[in-house]
DNA sequence: CGCTTGACGTACA
DNA sequence: TTGTACGCCAAGC
């Protein structure tokens, strides 16, 4: 709607995020793309620490790699690594997801 | 008030 | 093909 804060792209991101399905995961790029603009991945880092304290599961966001880059804001390095097993989500490196597995793009469900 | 950094990725030389 | 530079937007210092 009507939304033209200056965090516009920061809500935009939130929504998307919250839109990811269980046991899927999305990545910096896609939802940049999504939002318009592939080059802002870095901006989308942002919004999702901002995420984190909003209680979106970033944790499901993932870099280009499947690597988990934002395990940090968790508050461990291994947190948000087991929260997507927890979720089933297969790795194929110690803290890299299976992309190719559970790969989910914003607006383009199942 | 202004410069640098920051959960990345693409484009160009 | 590989390597380097830039772009995105906001927060931190």
């Amino acid at each position: 709607m009507d939304r033209k804060d200056s965090s516009e792209f920061f809500d935009r991101v939130w929504d998307v995020v919250a839109e990811i399905p269980f046991g899927k995961v999305t990545t910096y790029g896609h939802i940049a793309a999504h939002l318009g603009s592939k080059r802002a991945a870095r901006t989308v880092g942002w919004a999702l620490r901002a995420a984190a304290a909003k209680g979106l599961p970033c944790h499901r966001v993932v870099n280009r790699f499947g690597g988990l880059s934002g395990h940090a804001a968790f508050g461990g390095p291994h947190v948000m690594e087991d929260l997507l097993r927890s979720e089933g989500v297969a790795f194929t490196d110690d803290a890299v997801v299976d992309i190719k597995r559970h790969l989910w793009i914003p607006g383009e469900p199942e």
